[in-house]
RNA sequence: GGGAGCAUAGCUCAGCUGGGAGAGCAUCUGCCUUACAAGCAGAGGGUCAUAGGUUCGAGCCCUAUUGUUCCCACCA
């Protein structure tokens, strides 16, 4: 930066240079330093499926804040950097990419789909990366993990292993949730649920023996093909006679029994249900307890299998028509209902899930759940804000054993060998080349991969090299803070809690901090089918990264959910400009070779205000920052630097700064440089780039070339001048007075005026001379015994009258007027203060600071009180 | 059917352990004051959703109500 600087702060030209520089410097490395305290964050790993969207944007500020604050404090930090393979997600966008090309996946073949996999992770993983480096983001990069490299590979091996060895994972026939769309098995977690609009068919069951029928309703005729019952409550008069006795199904005509079972509920419908265990989940369990038979009717891309010739081939929403039109030919079709129900969908393509019976694997949950929850409620792991752990009870207490295999070629590859020959199964950690049970060498691996999630699960400990006891392992885990949405608790932060636990006998890291989602500005969710998201990469092009991240910091606080709103990152950026502007007006006022130190002697009124000012600063950003309120935290840098140091300091400074006295001057020079150096460390976790590039041209001492790797200032108590802010402030309360009065009187700056002051505070008010002239447009002022000129305008604060002889200007009915206006207003507020001082039970109860706070408060409103009677006694002379 | 969040200025939102309501944008007025017009100085604008309660004192705590958003749940 040069001392002939662009009047605005061009982003552009300046990021990626910093970025390059951090890079060269090797700044985000962690070194592992013995005797350091450590903080570690691991990034939730984007999917590898396309690029970043606004929440990775929100995500990695709150992390790269996080964490460029703790390196600022001395701490040897990591954060870890990484992507996930999602599997069935990028496999589901492979296929789809394929399609155009008119591929499959059979006619390319599982070796020929998993390259096609890889290139797809080199192109799309890596532009990702470029995306985070885009933000600012201080990864060490050097540690950057992928779920699927050979180190997680190893993990997640390792574990379901041990699992597996334990007893905790097993392989079952379960009804799962089918994807016929994406072909595989989903966990719970995956199905989302959404009220569609259907239809509700009663039927006509007629018994065998021809003593009439049941009357039941469904919402799904076509499983009717795979009915094995009809169940009834045990507890209900109507069909106590009925139970055992067999009906006939419709079109099928095959002879099922009514069974009674506690699940059907009496007053709904006419308390008789339809049971198809091999597609649905309650039924699924009916059939379990009364021994029922399980028919299969749909393939696994949800069309009638070849049992049923007449429908063979059909979908299901074809089959639902087809049956209905044969039920009401059959007469068996009572009556059609308009029924809005809830409806399980693949998280990922939207299909409708279609519960199925299939052998898959699971992880046994509950012996897992149990610790993981212990382990919050015991506080070793805390949720901010904490309402979430609400929510992360909940899933864990209800939670079912989680269906980890998937039908997907993109993945970790189950361990687990088949033998042909005994039929028993080896699972191994290294591959296996025969059964372990029999020795036949007539093995064959499982087919199938492993839902995404169970790698994820291992992130914090397998990226440090879990399981070998790395050094990073022993240094950096348990990690700290882990930054994430809330949307995704029970598919992640559950999942790493258990594992965590279960694998390294520690929690994970010790805060979660929730986050909500970034909206768009109508408070809808971003998304491809409304085409309402916005691009970080475009924000950042046309605004700054700077200002993106310094948006998406104010104004949010942790797990609310929050808009984006263009004029915002606009208000950031003209944030950003102002900065800018401050620092080129420190510089161009430096003088190279003068000295910035300054001696507290030498400091005056408001250089010991600002210093004061800043110093708080320091302590109420560090406390913020300490309990994740960010968003605060930004809020205050932002009022210091532009109200507080550009507003009033800068623009008091100006008169040293041309003034004959070069040592006031120099004082004032190595104050701003102070103050403003210091501001910008406090604010460089927020906005790294504009606070790295005017650092670089500023003065500075040895070993703080670069801001990133500066200290956090610290609060100093000899910085603490209490009496001087508040004499300062005495002194600006006259000024915005003044400032208000011409404003309503619309005298223009270029009409000075000479400025008396009467006041009990000469001194604070003969000081402060030159910054009400600078201010507040006076000619000269000074402070007077008395004031008697009845033509004068007059201001009045608590402590002193400022008389401005401008008679022109004056109408001494209209100041009356305005004088006693104010009058009334000041005792409005004497009465406030007295009311509360009178009451036995404020005095008594209230703290003693707030009771002081109240008597200062009096005795100010009775001085001006005091001020403005003696002006309008002076007025109506 | 359970659970949670939100409701504060025209708009978008802050408001930390209760102590006289804040910001940005928008509006209005006056300023090219030699860092910044992406700026400066002012102004207007709020029964903090409603009704009770606790307290010396409530935007904040408690209860109920209304509206809204979200999460969970096997009523076919």
């Amino acid at each position: 930066m040069s001392k002939e600087l662009a009047k605005q702060y061009d982003p552009k030209e300046v990021e990626d240079r910093i970025y390059k520089m951090w890079l060269d410097g090797k700044y985000f490395h962690a070194k592992r330093e013995e005797g350091k305290d450590t903080y570690t964050i691991v990034i939730p790993p984007p999917n590898i499926t396309g690029q970043l969207h606004m929440g990775h944007a929100l995500d990695n500020t709150l992390q790269d804040i996080l964490i460029r604050f703790k390196r600022m404090q001395g701490y040897d930090t990591l954060w870890l950097p990484g992507t996930d393979h999602a599997s069935i997600a990028t496999e589901a966008k492979i296929v789809e990419a394929m399609r155009k090309e008119g591929v499959t996946k059979e006619d390319i073949g599982r070796e020929g789909f998993l390259e096609r996999a890889w290139d797809w992770k080199a192109k799309y993983g890596g532009r990702i990366i470029e995306q985070l480096k885009k933000m600012g983001s201080s990864c060490d990069w050097d540690r950057e993990r992928f779920t699927m490299d050979e180190g997680c590979s190893k993990a997640v091996r390792e574990v379901f292993v041990n699992l597996y060895n334990k007893g905790l994972i097993y392989r079952g026939e379960r009804i799962i949730n089918w994807c016929p769309h994406c072909l595989t098995s989903i966990s719970d977690a995956e199905v989302e649920y959404e009220d569609q609009a259907g239809h509700f068919w009663h039927l006509r069951y007629p018994f065998s023996d021809g003593s009439g029928y049941l009357e039941l309703a469904t919402t799904r005729p076509e499983t009717l093909l795979g009915d094995t019952a009809v169940a009834v409550n045990p507890n209900d008069e109507r069909y106590k006679d009925v139970v055992g006795k067999t009906l006939i199904l419709p079109i099928v005509h095959r002879e099922i029994p009514v069974v009674a079972d506690d699940y059907v509920e009496i007053d709904f419908g006419t308390g008789v249900v339809k049971i198809t265990p091999a597609h649905d989940p309650n039924d699924f369990e009916v059939g379990l307890r009364h021994n029922l038979p399980v028919v299969n009717v749909l393939t696994e891309d949800a069309r009638i299998t070849s049992d049923y010739p007449k429908y063979a081939g059909m979908d299901r929403y074809e089959a639902r028509k087809a049956i209905v039109a044969d039920l009401e030919a059959e007469g068996a079709l009572v009556k059609v209902e308009d029924y809005n129900h809830n409806v399980g969908t693949c998280y990922r393509c939207g299909t409708t899930v279609e519960p199925r019976v299939s052998k898959q694997w699971f992880v046994k949950m509950k012996p897992l759940a149990g610790p993981a929850i212990e382990a919050v409620k015991k506080g070793e792991t805390k949720f901010v804000p904490s309402r979430f752990e609400k929510v992360y009870f909940h899933w864990l207490e209800n939670i079912r054993d989680w269906c980890i295999s998937r039908q997907l070629w993109w993945g970790h590859r189950i361990p687990a060998w088949y033998c042909d020959d005994c039929g028993e199964i080896t699972v191994s950690r290294d591959g296996a080349s025969c059964c372990a049970h029999c020795g036949s060498k007539n093995i064959h691996q499982d087919p199938d991969t492993l839902d995404t999630w169970f790698s994820s699960a291992l992130w914090p400990f397998s990226t440090l090299g879990w399981p070998e006891q790395t050094e990073d392992l022993k240094h950096y885990y348990p990690t700290n803070t882990l930054v994430t949405g809330y949307d995704i608790i029970p598919f992640w932060v559950m999942r790493m809690m258990f594992s965590g636990i279960e694998h390294t006998g520690e929690v994970p890291f010790d805060t979660v901090l929730i986050h909500g989602l970034v909206r768009d500005s109508q408070g809808r969710k971003m998304s491809k089918s409304l085409g309402n998201g916005v691009d970080p990469l475009e924000v950042i092009d046309s605004f700054g990264a700077d200002a993106l991240r310094f948006s998406l910091a104010t104004g949010n606080s942790p797990g609310n959910d929050m808009r984006y709103i263009p004029e915002r990152v606009e208000a950031s950026r003209n944030f950003a400009n102002k900065i800018w502007n401050a620092a080129r007006f420190i510089l161009m006022n430096l003088k190279g070779e003068a000295p910035l130190e300054f001696e507290l002697s030498d400091l005056s009124l408001e250089d010991k205000w600002i210093i004061s000012k800043y110093n708080t600063l320091i302590k109420e950003v560090t406390v913020n920052l300490d309990r994740f309120e960010l968003g605060m935290a930004v809020q205050k840098l932002y009022d210091f630097i532009w109200d507080v140091f550009c507003d009033w300091y800068i623009e008091i400074c100006k008169s040293r700064l041309n003034g004959e006295d070069e040592k006031a001057a120099n004082t004032a020079r190595a104050v701003l440089v102070f103050v403003f150096g210091g501001t910008l460390k406090l604010l460089h976790p927020f906005m790294p780039f504009i606070t790295e590039e005017i650092w670089q041209s500023m003065p500075k001492g040895e070993g703080e070339e670069v801001i990133m790797t500066c200290s956090f200032p610290k609060f100093d108590k000899a910085y603490d001048f209490a009496d001087e802010e508040t004499e300062f402030e005495r002194i600006m309360q006259v000024i915005r007075a003044i400032r208000n009065r011409r404003a309503e009187m619309n005298v223009p700056p270029s009409k000075k005026a000479q400025v008396f002051i009467k006041t009990d505070y000469p001194e604070t008010f003969t000081a402060g001379a030159a910054y009400i002239c600078r201010l507040a447009y006076a000619s000269d002022s000074g402070v007077v015994a008395s004031y008697d000129d009845d033509t004068a305008v007059c201001v009045v604060t608590d402590s002193a009258t400022a008389y401005m002889p401008m008679s022109e200007l004056i109408d001494i009915e209209a100041e009356l007027e305005r004088l006693n206006k104010e009058l009334l207003k000041a005792n409005e507020d004497k009465r406030f203060f007295e009311n509360k001082l009178n009451n036995q039970g404020f005095i008594s109860k209230a703290p003693e600071a707030v009771i002081n706070k109240q008597k200062e408060g009096l005795e100010k409103v009775l001085q001006r009180i005091a001020l403005i009677n003696s002006s309008i006694e002076r007025l109506k002379k």
